[in-house]
DNA sequence: TGATCTTAGTTTATATAATAAACTAATTCG
DNA sequence: CGAATTAGTTTATTATATAAACTAAGATCA
């Protein structure tokens, strides 16, 4: 149960007014003071705190607008770094950022699936260790790790509890960089979830309160932003949409299920149509959305692939509107590399299908990030864990 | 923006107290110290306070636990009297309840649909106003009208923008409420969202920070409540979940889609199959699942109807699962009337489709409110406007 | 029975942080 | 050049939570 008391709102209005700086520098202590209706004493305080803690820097003076020219304050994205690291189903990849999630040092790498757990959690371990060679003097060094995976995860534990296109089941992924790296906080957490982070932060989530990111590859993942906080439900599984049913009478999903929408909407149908078209040379293994959608520029029959797939992602981003009436909607994954092949059938299977119009039709948008997204993500929420919790930012 | 002050620490800390003291009634100044952390001085402090207010009063002396007896605080339901009105397809209900939600006073008007807009909305100002004169003198009088519209709206200007089956329009309801009280807050919202605050104050979701409520009758609609909250969405769509698309290639509903669940897990359903299968002699106007149910006892024909209803809802309830991994799902609305002929099979079906068994599975459960969840949480939401704002409670 | 221990609740003094107002600093404008 | 304006700091004040001391009223046990 959360209690107020006088250093509670110390830290609001200090989380407030960084994060006041982060979006909006180069900014004055009077601007602070005037658009969040703090002191200008209290703002100066504040500020002056968030200096000594190297998070904000002055930056020179700025325009006069009638008066005393105000010195600017800029966030100090090099105070530390972040690490962050996206463990896909055949390889890793790992970047190293600044705060303001600059990439400094990116490494990817391969790996076959039958290698085991232990063998890939080694690999991540040698990404790591060398991400954290690599990071600059700074005041805090490396401020944590951040780890997407294709799955469902237990975060307090950080263990991952299912993941199919890994089989993986029950692995407490976290607890063995705990001991490795002790002092560094460790995050693991769904790769679509994670990616959502990285749009809100630093991509094309930014301006919306309400949004959900679509992680649309072999399967369909999604990352819920709500209030502008991540929503997990209670037990992480918020946003496993792709096995939401779309055909009752449909074909059966390696979940078990039948219908569901990842059955549609993703590689794994774009692969079956192929098959069933006759146009097998595109599924070999170094398969790719991105050369399909090139080649289909040319190519009626892959391009009508590609618009079928556009027209069932759009059947279930029906339900993504209804089930979170969200400001936008955020394709990312593999599948948005055919970018408006997909997208613009999507967007108008939408219009076509949906009940009240102008109220209810969210911006169904491109990721910004791209194949970065859930790296960046996972480093995203290592900054939130540790420099800007959103908890203050809701309601 | 939401800046911090040392008055709002005072308004949280005092929200927190009154609402330990509603929920856990009867309780000592000692025992809120203990159990919000909060000091004893504080405490007593906050106390007085809400006693001054009418909100607490002092029911006694306790049990000793080895040392002096505590004084007994106790929240006062009858501070205040709460208006609720359900405006359905073709009836009215109103309540007038106390801050308990015990029903003081309540009447049931039916009205033609083809009555128009004016017509309806004179009755709803005639209950009202009913309401109002059975109100009791207590300290703080009618504390405000809470209405539930089957449609979509839009909360602060109290406007009706879409209810299909009343056929209505962007009509601005709240507005005219207010004109004619002007001293008394207006609040319109849409029945799914209001029952669900309902069962969440006085009713089944009492103990869920995550649930879903859905109203399962003519159409489907749901009230979603996330971190004790109700989610609205960016305009108020959150929850329309009656659309979600279960049968791409299924039939064509209302609302232009085609497929869409409340086609298969609704009363529309249910008269469609007992029409097809030659037992229409339940369609008169006098239909009911609740006597349907009743006569399944010993009419397995009507049994599978309801059977196969309810296994459709368990194909929706999945998506509601994944969409929102809530800890609860409420059925209710006159579906619900069916019980256990409806919500057994949507649990089975649900257990089969489900992708991780035991750490998403949510109770799905029946309705504690039954048909006066509407009423109830109209109520409540006042409640909620005025006395116990869930503001605090998140995070 | 009465001394001591416990628990409930109040009073008093103190600490923290926001704020208002007065102040200094630096600039524009007429 | 002086008045007005804007930026930022200093100082005194205020609201509130808290710790600690205190009063109140019971239980326990010799």
């Amino acid at each position: 149960m959360r209690i107020g008391n006088i250093s509670l709102v110390k830290k609001m209005n200090k989380q407030l007014v960084l994060k006041l700086i982060r979006d909006q520098h180069p900014i004055s202590r009077a601007d602070i003071a005037k658009t969040t209706g703090l002191n200008k004493a209290t703002v100066s305080a504040l500020v002056d705190e968030l200096i000594a803690e190297h998070f904000v820097h002055e930056s020179g003076i700025g325009e006069s607008t009638g008066g005393r020219r105000p010195l600017m304050l800029r966030f100090n994205a090099d105070a530390g770094s972040l690490v962050g690291v996206e463990l896909g189903v055949n390889y890793l990849y790992a970047v190293l950022t600044n705060l303001n999630a600059d990439i400094l040092w990116e490494q990817r790498r391969s790996f076959r699936p039958s290698e085991g757990q232990e063998a890939i959690i080694g690999e991540m371990m040698e990404l790591i260790e060398a991400a954290i060679r690599r990071a600059p003097a700074t005041p805090y060094g490396v401020m944590g790790i951040g780890i997407g995976v294709p799955g469902v995860v237990h975060t307090e534990s950080g263990t991952v509890i299912f993941a199919p296109n890994l089989r993986w089941d029950d692995v407490a992924l976290a607890a063995v960089l705990r001991q490795r790296w002790p002092e560094r906080p460790v995050i693991v957490e769904n790769e679509a979830k994670l990616a959502a982070l990285g749009e809100k932060w630093f991509g094309a989530g930014n301006e919306f309160a309400h949004f959900v990111y679509i992680s649309a590859g072999i399967g369909i993942g999604a990352g819920v932003v709500l209030h502008h906080q991540l929503y997990r439900g209670v037990s992480g599984l918020a946003g496993e949409i792709g096995h939401h049913t779309i055909d009752v009478n449909g074909i059966r999903c390696s979940c078990g299920n039948i219908g569901c929408w990842e059955m549609y909407a993703s590689e794994k149908y774009i692969e079956r149509r192929l098959a069933e078209e006759g146009r097998s040379e595109w599924l070999d293994d170094r398969f790719s959305i991105a050369a399909m959608a090139l080649a289909a520029e040319s190519d009626e029959q892959l391009a009508r692939i590609l618009e079928e797939t556009g027209r069932y992602l759009g059947v279930g981003l029906l339900q993504v509107i209804y089930a979170y009436n969200p400001e936008a909607v955020i394709i990312g994954g593999p599948l948005a590399q055919a970018g408006e092949y997909v997208i613009g059938p999507a967007r108008q299977e939408v219009r076509k299908r949906i009940l009240v119009k102008k109220e209810s039709e969210p911006s169904i948008i491109a990721s910004k990030l791209k194949e970065k997204s859930c790296a960046i993500g996972a480093a995203a929420s290592v900054l939130e864990a540790v420099v800007l919790p959103p908890e203050f930012a809701a309601v």
